[in-house]
DNA sequence: TGATTAACGCAAATAGTTTGCATTAAGAGG
DNA sequence: CCTCTTAATGCAAACTATTTGCGTTAATCA
């Protein structure tokens, strides 16, 4: 999806809401559409430096709220990126030692979510699936360290 | 498992990688063996009063480091559980309104979080996969509400 | 059983996040 | 456009969560 229509359709969505489309939340917008992974508070609020920490924290709030956003348990921390009305649903491989992300999308992990919920008794909602593991770049690299804990990759 | 061997070998690995076992750290095994769900740091806290909060924090970090414990980014916040080493390996499926906790294991998984990886060109050396929905409980009882964030989820 | 030193408890420092309130500006209505 | 209403912002300060320093205690090893 272009960014422009991206962002009539983030502006359209918030203003459904009820949410005013200010400076920061556009700005918000932006940051995590260019971001090619999903992105910590901390990171978001150091790529806005015009717009106050707090209000970075507010806004970013009020968008997950109304489903604009969502929270990705990524890197064994909380990370923000956008929501599947705004991106297409997919999924992350993640690699240990560099850091870099590739999307993953593919239709077999839905239908086991749905599948395996419903073994145990459940109707599945929505499911978080990652793949952690070595990219090409860093499996060649000879004097490659891995990241001991991922929660530290940047 | 029982929790006799499975304890004796969680103290075999801890000396194995140069911890002391100590009354903290068998707390913290015996804490996360008999919780039935991955335990937020602050519930391990206050699941061991014998223990000062700060020792709790220290030793949870050593058994991680050592890879007795594993943090699973689990309802949006990285909570811990004992690792595989102990544990068989398994996924979750959480109750979006009560909050109830169901295991999953099966391999299907495994073997699509490798197929996936290769996919991008990703040596997978681990996944994490979490469904969430609505268990049986709560889909017939009629005043439910959903919790809004998982987070909160206690 | 004693020596060594990792772990512990406590106090205090740091970091991360939230709240209260006065000010600014988005956007609805005229 | 201009004006009014009030959501959103910026700043200060309160909280909460986590980490660090240091003297004391107790887990291991000889």
């Amino acid at each position: 999806m272009q960014i422009a229509s991206a962002q009539l359709q983030f502006e359209k969505e918030a203003s459904r809401a009820g949410l005013r489309v200010t400076k920061t939340r556009q700005s918000i917008f932006s940051v995590l559409f260019k971001a090619e992974r999903p992105l910590q508070i901390a990171e978001i609020v150091k790529k806005i430096p015009d717009a106050h920490f707090v209000s970075v924290y507010r806004s970013v709030d009020a968008l997950y709220g109304a489903g604009l956003l969502k929270q990705v348990p990524y890197g064994f921390k909380a990370r923000f990126e956008l929501s599947d009305k705004l991106m297409p649903h997919h999924h992350h491989a993640t690699c240990e030692i560099c850091g870099a992300v590739s999307e993953i999308n593919d239709k077999k992990i839905e239908k086991i979510a749905k599948e395996l919920g419903e073994d145990v008794g459940f109707t599945s909602t929505s499911h978080h699936f990652e793949v952690y593991g070595v990219c090409r770049g860093c499996r060649t690299v000879p004097g490659a360290v891995k990241v001991t804990t991922p929660s530290q990759t940047h």
